[in-house]
DNA sequence: ACACCCATGTAAGGTGTTACATGATTAG
DNA sequence: CTAATCATGTAACACCTTACATGGGTGT
């Protein structure tokens, strides 16, 4: 059961969530659509894929897509395998998933929780949403906090950078406010008490998502390996 | 000469440029002053500092700084030792200073970079920015390609993911904008082809920086070790 | 006396990248 | 037929964190 990194389990399962997929395309999900907030490489993925089987969360099919359906049945092909999420593994996703650890309020943590929110309960969303605005309103007091402590003996520059990291992470608060106040309009106009909301996306409407941003460490790097 | 990451090396040599400091008050300086963007462990820092010394850019004295000097001057005391950059080191920081390569644009390493500033050359400052900015403009690229590939199917939370990181990286590209436009004109207004600007700070006036920002991936973290 | 910050280090381990090695499929 | 892209892997290494170990100084 070792660990192996939260974030790239954590998507891998996700991804694989909604569809069986070969490890080429997953790392290229990763890195554009889904990537905005980091990319990965091969070396990484394939050991990670790994010990996800061998934790039977996935098992390895050979390539049965459409296209490849019959090219299979030749002679020892390439395998090409394709992932696909076992039972236990849906079950350990949804885990993760409800599971709030004080790791979920870091950056890329966070990203990562924030692009599966479309499978995600409402309360949980609301509890990572205000996890992350009050983890990012401790940083701000203890950026002011040291802007007072060091302004002086700074020159032009070094504030500059400060206080753009400053307005950058307000700008974020500003943000998950609105994703907050949206949600709670959302339960408020929808069904009562709950909702599962956890079938399988494609229903179209969330709840009606605002209309802006702030920040969250955009990191797209490449589409090749280098 | 081993490479020890280039990030770290680079700002201890920075910040011991402007005065020699110990570890301790290294780390500090790094993870607030200046360490909007990263924050080091003493597992990182302490042999990184090693190294520095072992290259020959750094050497260590016992604490001779203000209130230690009588006390030093005592029985067999703890070291307590204070780093100071050699001419060696000097002179290997001001190499890095002006050393142009492809990954001075990368997000942390950019934010080292512009820490800096104030001891850079304005050439090389406009190589940074300008650097910088067309990396963000090749990620702008990317993002809409594969916004537009991708469009229909991502669900309304991973699209406002998507568009969050984009608004991001653009308000990051009008801050270096204004940035750029700025040091333009502090070229043209100040003296002819080009002022050194280059023998120790504290001279209050660069040029004249613009008066708001974008985003460069924050990342303050804690002051205590956990 | 105890607690709490200052201060320096080390060893083990986690997490990820690079560079390499291999081969299949597709487009020109 | 050749180049690009798809596809899978591995081994070596870079980088950083955690947890531990140690001890000085200061305040209550």
């Amino acid at each position: 059961m070792s660990r192996r990194s939260g974030i790239l389990e954590f998507a891998v399962l996700g991804l694989l969530r909604e569809a069986p997929m070969h490890g080429y395309e997953l790392r290229k999900r990763l890195n554009t659509s889904l990537g905005v907030f980091r990319a990965f490489s091969y070396g990484t993925l394939y050991p990670c894929l790994k010990t996800l089987v061998a934790n039977g969360w996935l098992i390895e099919e050979p390539g049965s897509a459409p296209e490849e359906a019959l090219a299979a049945s030749l002679a020892g092909r390439r395998a090409k395998i394709v992932y696909r999420l076992t039972a236990a593994g849906k079950e350990h996703f949804e885990e993760l998933l409800s599971h709030t650890g004080p790791d979920a309020w870091e950056d890329e943590h966070f990203a990562a929780r924030f692009a599966f929110f479309g499978q995600t309960e409402r309360e949980v969303r609301m509890r990572v949403l205000e996890g992350r605005r009050s983890r990012l309103e401790e940083r701000l007091e203890k950026m002011r906090a040291s802007l007072v402590r060091t302004r002086e003996r700074l020159d032009d520059y070094t504030l500059e950078l400060q206080r753009h990291g400053m307005e950058s992470v307000e700008r974020e608060v500003r943000w998950l406010n609105e994703l907050i106040e949206s949600e709670r309009a959302g339960r408020d106009q929808r069904s009562g008490p709950d909702a599962p909301a956890l079938h399988d996306n494609d229903s179209g409407e969330t709840g009606g998502l605002p209309r802006h941003g702030g920040s969250t460490r955009p990191d797209p790097s490449d589409d090749t390996t280098k």
